[in-house]
DNA sequence: TGCCAGGCCGGGT
DNA sequence: ACCCGGCATGGC
């Protein structure tokens, strides 16, 4: 998939995702990113930030009608301020509150650990121990998995581990490389590889499609 | 105006 | 082990 990686990265350049925050803050916002719209996570990030409400302590003793409130522009949210009291809750419990501690786990162990809080699947567990802890785990989505499905490496039943599998066999266990590569993976996505676009238009990574759609009559 | 977004859970088969 | 309905807001 290396091919992959330089062709988004010529077409794109760098997407500096979520430069010059607090691991904490990268946190909360992989949790209010699911299923969701980064526009809307961001007004309710802006919320919490103007509040002085980005840390662990803060949501931990927050109450959830207030914590609601706020995080309300990003939806589900309910269930999501389930989620980030579950999270806190298991960081003090297991951690003492600190992250630099979490992060020192081995990644499998606290990805086990992390899929056990309620709230958090897959994709925001693999969220949090790259872009947080930088440890080097492929973050599999939507868009990878309709674009390595459309490029005829993969099929609509694979699971997540499938996905991942084919990524991280391919690839060094870079973390510097995986935070890009998914960063270019949803950029590509959001423009090219929807799900009610046939077509992929000028996508860069055509030149890798099995066949030209155009071409089939 | 409807459809969609950087998913996940719980109950049912 | 999969399948599905529910969860919710703001943008285009």
């Amino acid at each position: 998939m290396h091919a992959y990686y330089e062709a988004l990265f010529a077409a794109f350049g760098p997407q500096h995702w979520w430069p010059g925050l607090t691991r904490f803050e990268v946190i909360v916002g992989a949790i209010l990113t699911q299923n969701t719209s980064w526009s809307n996570v961001s007004l309710a990030i802006e919320n919490l930030r103007r509040n002085r409400l980005l840390t662990v302590s803060a949501i931990a003793s927050i109450r959830s009608s207030r914590l609601q409130r706020l995080i309300r522009p990003s939806g589900y949210f309910r269930q999501k301020t389930k989620t980030l009291k579950a999270f806190v809750r298991f960081l003090q419990t297991e951690y003492a509150g600190s992250l630099t501690q979490m992060f020192k786990t081995p990644t499998l162990t606290l990805r086990r650990q992390l899929l056990a809080v309620r709230g958090i699947g897959p994709e925001t567990a693999d969220c949090i121990l790259l872009y947080a802890g930088k440890h080097p785990v492929f973050v599999v989505d939507a868009y990878a998995r309709r674009i390595l499905e459309r490029h005829g490496h993969t099929t609509a039943t694979a699971s997540y581990e499938d996905i991942r599998a084919i990524f991280e066999r391919s690839l060094a266990p870079d973390s510097a490389i995986y935070n890009e590569f998914h960063a270019l993976i949803v950029q590509v996505g959001k423009q090219f590889c929807r799900p009610g676009v046939p077509r992929c238009g000028q996508c860069p990574l055509n030149r890798f499609l099995p066949q030209i759609p155009e071409s089939s009559s």
